[in-house]
DNA sequence: GGAATGATAGTCT
DNA sequence: GACTATCATTCCG
């Protein structure tokens, strides 16, 4: 098996400097087309300059799609995903784990995209106290996973629910560094049971900080 | 290496 | 009262 992942003489640390905040037109596409344009895209946590990059997510397609909790229609919950687009949905599931969206299509249409895993590039020792892991931790276990992410970068419902990514002023934004995606595999969601066999998944080929199988 | 399993609480019917 | 867009642990081979 090849054991090639990151070279450790080459830190990939993310040039802010080169960085850009994504416009908001970015996410009035449909889901599955947001989703493949935020793959190698950043998350960044301002205040406590956490950034991860964005290797893999899944595609909700609002009321047409019996998979996403926004196919009954608009509830309490869901509301954020009928807003604008550009904002983050955030939820608890199996009564421990948050998960963290960004919703899609103009304002009254309910996509979104699932952020599933990301590769850690800045603040990894952050990342590790918030998940509760002492050092020495695999960088690749901070961050694969929806629940995982959300806990190495302290994203909770009542503190990011809603929260802009489009916005300079937010804590919670999605910058553009310039990187360019390489090969993008596409396979069925994971853990769900509705539409089960719906390829909206996307994940960068290769990448070792991805969840689950690599497709 | 992979499969099975329990923990745990918000949301909706 | 049922159902989760999960994770970590525990088994088994």
């Amino acid at each position: 098996m090849l054991k090639r992942c990151l070279p450790p003489s080459k830190p990939r640390m993310a040039d802010t400097s080169a960085c850009a905040l994504v416009p908001r037109a970015l996410f009035l596409d449909p889901p599955d087309v947001v989703a493949r344009k935020l793959l190698g895209k950043l998350l960044v946590r301002a205040g406590e300059l956490l950034v991860g990059r964005i290797v893999e997510v899944e595609a909700y397609f609002g009321e047409s799609d019996p998979a996403a909790h926004s196919f009954a229609g608009k509830t309490a919950r869901n509301a954020v995903l009928f807003g604008p687009p550009g904002h983050a949905y955030v939820y608890f599931v199996y009564g421990m784990h948050f998960c963290l969206n960004v919703s899609c299509e103009p304002e009254g249409l309910a996509g979104c995209v699932l952020f599933r895993a990301l590769e850690p590039l800045c603040g990894l020792e952050a990342m590790a106290a918030g998940r509760g892991l002492a050092a020495p931790v695999r960088a690749s276990s901070l961050t694969s996973g929806p629940g995982r992410l959300c806990q190495a970068f302290g994203i909770t419902r009542e503190g990011d629910n809603d929260a802009d990514f489009t916005a300079p002023e937010s804590d919670l934004q999605i910058q553009d560094d310039g990187f360019v995606a390489g090969e993008v595999l596409v396979t069925p969601r994971i853990g769900i049971t509705k539409d089960a066999q719906r390829a909206a998944r996307f994940l960068l080929a290769g990448n070792p900080f991805v969840s689950g199988r690599r497709g």
